[in-house]
DNA sequence: TATGAATGAGTGTTCATTCAT
DNA sequence: CATGAATGAACACTCATTCAT
């Protein structure tokens, strides 16, 4: 008479059990392949199920990748927002946040993520889904840049959003991926070269920060 | 009497037309869904000729898709040229470079490049194919930062394919194709911020050209 | 409660049926066209199932053709297997197997084979992939001969190449074929001549078996 | 007033040229290629014409071939009416030809209507139309069969269609052309063993022509 | 007459989705 | 609940044939 809860739980924990399986099959698949050549087919086989078993669970193959995206994306706000909670100023904060994703993109996760963000940028549907996410990911990331501006650190003549984009534009760029994928230059080489252009190129001209702008 | 030429073009200029409706046809297409969504049929229905034309143009999709992709570097390759071409220190002309990409993002040019380069980016038959014009883009681009180098505009400490990619980092962002698309920003205005942040981010700690660093 | 394999068999019996239908319609179709103008979505049509269904049971067209032809020939095989397992003269079951296939031709399988066939002949792919079965075919009708050879029966002064090609070139004859299915001559009455034809031909002088070949 | 017929004969007599042009290629292509994988755009091409031309010439794909099988069969008739022609039993005649047709085997011509007569085998269309020429053909060797009955050369209790049929059985046999192609054995060689066996098999067992058949 | 661009029905094959078991 | 056989629309691509020039 305690708890019908942890029976139903039971049957509810192998169903998000298999649900995880599902997802890190289908990761894995897209790590190979891109969005169009993943098959239902090729994702149960890797998880030992049938092909109607992930119907249970994602009813159409997009909502199956609308959730991986959703879990990256969960996976990045949370990384956002403990790097945040970090103590040091603003722009140490953000060089953190550039560190650290171009550290993933040799891993698995960062990998996931630009072949999702193909498929996301093309695919009205999926771009649609997610605005919310990406809203809270800009507005963690837009909190570090008003923080700067507040304690004097970064140039307040700059509209906000534009030094927000700037510093996006970065982290997901294309450009840097190939740069890293190449092995042309190491992740720590780069986050410190670029850091250097971006935060020389926001900094407060009034501020005495920055030695190089000392007389 | 004496050009055998003009009737020899009549046949050749038709043929170009239809050419000509046809890759028209598939950029308008191509605006819409990406390659993978982009098909044959669709394209004839709305050029309005047989799925069989199409193939008396471009043997494959691949190769329709491919010439799109030429045409578009080309335009960009000439833009970048004759801008290149233009009298004005090297930031000038990479200014002018930027503004010249962030006004044709609301056109159809801008847009139709974004989807093909989800494309290429998936595909690596497109990738290979194009790689010698990828080239030439960067090194117009590399060329011009050489310059700004020599000239001592540009900080001399920093690695020159930094200063490169952190400039097609901006070019090519889909930050800012979206921030421009929401109409939230006008693109010169953009142009002026972003340009402020690289160019102050790269610039020569030891020239005294820019007023903000001096005392 | 002490078979698990019916439960097992349902399905797979159902599966096997399923198939059995797909050959049966197809080697229909192949009595009426070629294998070039067979046509998937015809076998689809007369079994009366949906064009990917096929697929289920056979990977590629030519898979399936394949299925037939190595069904015809394992069952020509075996057929050749049991008459030369019978008692008797090397002569008496090569005209066994004269007769077997001569009576064979007005029906389904006879019509069959000289169908696949002739689309064996022209493409290499199905050539390749059954040589072994066709060398089996024709190591059984060798040793046939040799046997003959050995007993006295045959001409020992003639190459065992020649006799046994001598024999399959009246097997599997156009020209008697026609012969047959014209209804102009009884299968048996044509079996008794061309032995007669053959047998004498290849028949060792020094025997007396041959009441003609007596003084 | 005396000939406008030249004057038409010269266009008349390019005419011809030109059809003579499309079928020697498509004679060429056909030794290459089967009757399905035959394309008119590479007939046309390799003639140097416009495909529409051939239409000028031959209605469908199938006359086009039609005429070749027919060009192909007058060779033969003629070939088998010039070697009837010659002096000679019945017998040393039905040899000439079986020499003469294997060997033709390697040559263009043999090669050539092997291909054909598969496809003609397959397609009724090609089969009906050229009954009147296979009736020639065959009522050419029924003559030289009957002429050998009537020289008391050949047994006269052997019905005439089964000796027919017997020696076009292998005339026209895949396992004669295989082991002449294979390279196995010469044409000279074949065409002894055979004739030894099927005049042996034939043969008039009251007569003394035959030097085994004596005592 | 000769052309060759245009046609469009047809091909084999794939795969997300459904549903009877 | 899980299965996997069945579906059928969709796809890129081909090619004999037509016909305006």
């Amino acid at each position: 008479m305690h708890e019908p809860i942890p029976a139903l739980s039971l049957k509810e924990r192998q169903r998000q059990q298999r649900k995880a399986l599902i997802l890190q099959a289908t990761e894995e698949v897209l790590l190979e392949k891109d969005y169009y050549e993943l098959s239902m087919d090729e994702i149960a086989a890797r998880v030992g199920i049938a092909k109607g078993t992930l119907y249970l669970h994602f009813a159409r193959k997009e909502d199956l990748v609308l959730a991986i995206l959703e879990e990256q994306l969960q996976g990045i706000i949370q990384m956002l927002q403990s790097i945040v909670a970090t103590p040091g100023s603003a722009q140490i904060r953000l060089e953190k946040i550039l560190k650290s994703v171009f550290l993933s993109l040799r891993g698995q996760r960062g990998r996931l993520l630009y072949a999702l963000f193909g498929a996301v940028e093309l695919r009205s549907i999926l771009k649609e889904h997610h605005r919310s996410m990406f809203d809270q990911l800009t507005s963690i990331l837009m909190g570090l840049i008003e923080e700067g501006k507040a304690s004097g650190e970064f140039d307040p003549s700059l509209p906000n959003p534009i030094m927000l984009h700037t510093f996006t534009s970065m982290l997901a760029s294309y450009s840097f991926k190939r740069l890293l994928l190449s092995e042309a230059i190491k992740p720590e080489e780069l986050v410190e070269y670029v850091s250097l252009i971006y935060f020389r190129g926001i900094a407060n001209p009034a501020s005495s920060s920055h030695p190089e702008r000392r007389c």
